[in-house]
DNA sequence: AGTATATAAAACCATTTGGTTTCATGTCAA
DNA sequence: TTGACATGAAACCAAATGGTTTTATATACT
């Protein structure tokens, strides 16, 4: 893990798995680096470590209060997430209507498969 | 870059600008490797992991047709990042109600700047 | 048939990533 | 003031990542 500052984007920050469940946990209320730490089968350090890197993306903020670094989340950037994929979003909704167009098709021949059963049995 | 399968989520999958990149070409239409290989500063054989491992995340899916490979976005999976997102949205929706709030505030007080100014003039 | 094109597969490499351990520092509490 | 607690900082490490070059194979073209 590194530091030099503004190298970590949001798309970067949230590929890895401990820093989303950091970030779900921050969701809930804001909390210092141990009772973070506490969630997690691994050092406060690498805890730490993930922190910079959410707060390089700045999706945290940490204040420290006495002996305490408290973090708390900062969705903002999320919107650039959510820009992005906005403009995928018409592709698969594109997919989903041809699903449908698809399943409806298939449900109108099914109860035609009904019908023609039914036709059967009387 | 590896290959095992099963390995790459989409969270990986778009934290790679490049991949990101590969994703908006195949967007417009479906490629074939060289092609897309022609819009980027680096070898074929990059672009082909890069193209392994959307592959893997199941956003591409390729078709080999003759001597190529013709590969197309499949962008389904990215509904799994739109869940994700949508948990957060509420946090920067109220953050931006708060923001709204204070630019209302702050636009009724510049207009009764104006207004005082225009008050001034007259 | 022979050559050019498109990809695949493998070996290799430097840097980054995600973790560790160790040691130092600041703060709270008795 | 003396521990205990919470963090910071640095050195270290293995594995993953993002790239390269080289070699091989299948297909298309003339």
């Amino acid at each position: 893990m590194s530091s030099s500052a503004q190298k970590h984007d949001v798309f970067q920050a949230i590929a890895d798995p401990t820093r989303r469940e950091v970030l779900r946990l921050l969701a809930e209320k804001e909390r210092p680096i141990s009772e973070i730490t506490a969630h997690f089968p691994m050092s406060r350090t690498a805890i730490a470590k993930h922190l910079q890197v959410l707060s390089e993306a700045e999706l945290v903020h940490g204040q420290k209060v006495g002996r305490e670094k408290i973090y708390r989340l900062q969705p903002e950037p999320l919107t650039e997430l959510k820009q992005w994929l906005s403009f995928y979003e018409k592709f698969w909704e594109n997919k989903l209507s041809i699903l449908k167009h698809i399943v409806e098709n298939s449900e109108d021949r099914r109860l035609q498969v009904i019908k023609s059963e039914e036709t059967d049995k009387n």
